[in-house]
DNA sequence: CATGAATGAGCGTTCATTCAT
DNA sequence: TATGAATGAACGCTCATTCAT
């Protein structure tokens, strides 16, 4: 009986916390951390300013959660189509397919991430947990590229640098389907970019 | 006479907004636009806050023209690299070393540049000045591409969509050095980067 | 129940809307517009400065709201009072008591008003609702001696000036006794204004 | 030879203090106390900032000689007329007359006076300069009356409330030729409210 | 005398956060 | 749990006044 209250409590919660951070996504990406107000998530959410705090700690703290869920998803999701995909070429596609289409289905949600890891200052600078954020994406990459190379499909590379690349052009793509500069089929602009990876690291 | 008494005006008055700057530079670096405030860009200046409101009309215009100098300082000074530059490899490595240089010499100035252009949201959004940057930015490079295909050099390519892409590439590098993720010199990263793109567009 | 509900939210909003605005009429009535501060209003309150946001929307907004009952309660209060009255001495009288007694009991409001509707720049100056209101009580005048007139109880006169001039010999009065240069009994100065003002316009 | 040097020293003085007059009367006419500035009176008298005080202690002591001189002035120019009227009526006409033309001839000045005078909170108010001033000018015409009742011409009256009453009349009229509401010529807006006046007063 | 750059106290306003209901 | 009124610290900006030149 308790599991049952717990649960049906929990998935309350859950659905709570999820308008919010929809609302506030949106809003994020709109107006950026500074100019959105925990007045017009309420309002976007149709709860009471107080009741954010019941479900957050502070402003800073939906931002934050706001970033977690997509880029926790997209890492998981990214690693699981690279793993499926057999050869280093497929493996590159995967990848930046994966990224892409994420991006074109959660717009909001990218172009916070874009503001947050575009390199410059940014709100969640000091949060732990995204500082980081970076450099395990592009480990991603990396074992995928040592894997290449390991399987002689590569030729020597510095894996590092190069990883750090591909994961910048990808994001180039992005940003531009983003902010509408590519009118291109998605399957056109991953391919085009693909081919280009392709060229850069000789595969 | 006119003449002495102006220039010497001129040159308190430039003297000044460039301390501003300076000091404005570095702490919107470190803190963004929004947590950055006028109090601490006097206080670093050494003057008092009413000061800046006599070389700025507001803190906006302060950030903007922060970032007014060097966008402007940079584009030019790639186009001239650029063109110095003979056969599309020297051209390609011109405007690369151009701006890693810029941004290993200006790192104030590059956090609040990424920070901007990122492809989040920004502060500077719907300043019509700035909003078309990255476009002009990459219609350099998209040149430079269009005469190598001309010249027989290259073959065949998107040239809008790998100047965007080049364009990251570059950014990425930028990115790296600046946060510390790369502690090679200079050279060294110009290099591979070069090598990159090259394999890429194939030259 | 929601009536309820709503009632009394009503009614504490409206209490604080009162409270404010009495603080506010002080201040104002003592020190003028630019020299009262938001923070004295909220001081003289006992409520912070972000509270007085939540009900005004600005010290403007405050100090026309604070202009606008009085203004309207009077005006108003004249012309029911007027009206009952029979015969153009007694309009007249109406008129008069009824506009020095309401000064003799808002005496923070009137020395706003008279700031405002002394003829000179004042604050408000520039608000659409206000501009006209000294025309607007004058014609209540012109339109108690057109009556006059046209019942023979009054002789020919150029209704609008006499209106005027009729308005300001009031407001000369009640500058008076708000300035505490006349001691008189209320009934006492406004019979020898009556006095005076139908000698006058010779009724 | 000092008193020369003296002399065309003063003259200097003299000229630069009513150049700064004349200009801040038109911006406190204009914009009220408050908003005047004194970077404005500056630009609009073609001196710095600092020379102003050079002249006036501060922006209050502008203010309050921008009302002095005509203040003096009014007041003589109206005593000096009404002594040389004979008889009741051409007295009040005198100084009906006076004032009005010197309203038409310093509208800058009589706006100011009004927001002064105007029986509300005032930047004056604790000027002891200029606190009985009214009551001086309704001296001026009070003694006019009380001249009037020794030789017979006027009966019993309240003689101060009437010489308020009067000065207000005499306001009254100034008001709305300064706001445009009367389009009259002087002489017909002076002969009726001298008219009016006599009614009253019964001369 | 004249200047105008510099000052800094002060104000209106905003908004994340709290807490009594 | 949900509310939303209340808070008050903080910030951008203004402007009367001073003073070194």
């Amino acid at each position: 009986m308790t599991v049952t209250k717990r649960t049906k409590h929990d998935v309350v919660w859950e659905f709570r916390c999820n308008e919010i951070l929809t609302a506030a996504r949106k809003l994020f990406a709109k107006k950026g951390f500074a100019e959105a107000t925990m007045e017009e998530i309420a309002a976007a959410t149709g709860l009471a300013k107080g009741t954010l705090y019941l479900y957050f700690k502070s402003k800073r703290d939906v931002y934050l959660k706001t970033l977690q869920h997509g880029t926790a998803e997209l890492l998981e999701l990214a690693a699981g189509n690279v793993q499926q995909a057999i050869g280093i070429r497929a493996k590159v596609r995967a990848l930046v397919e994966t990224r892409v289409k994420y991006a074109d289905e959660n717009r909001d949600f990218f172009k916070i991430y874009l503001t947050e890891f575009g390199g410059g200052t940014h709100p969640a600078a000091g949060s732990k947990e995204f500082r980081d954020l970076p450099l395990k994406q592009a480990a991603v990459i990396e074992n995928l590229l040592r894997g290449g190379a390991e399987s002689g499909e590569l030729g020597p590379l510095d894996f590092e640098a190069a990883a750090f690349t591909i994961q910048d052009m990808v994001r180039s793509l992005i940003t531009r389907r983003l902010l509408g500069w590519s009118k291109n089929e998605r399957n056109h602009d991953v391919d085009f970019l693909c081919g280009f990876i392709c060229g850069a690291i000789g595969c």
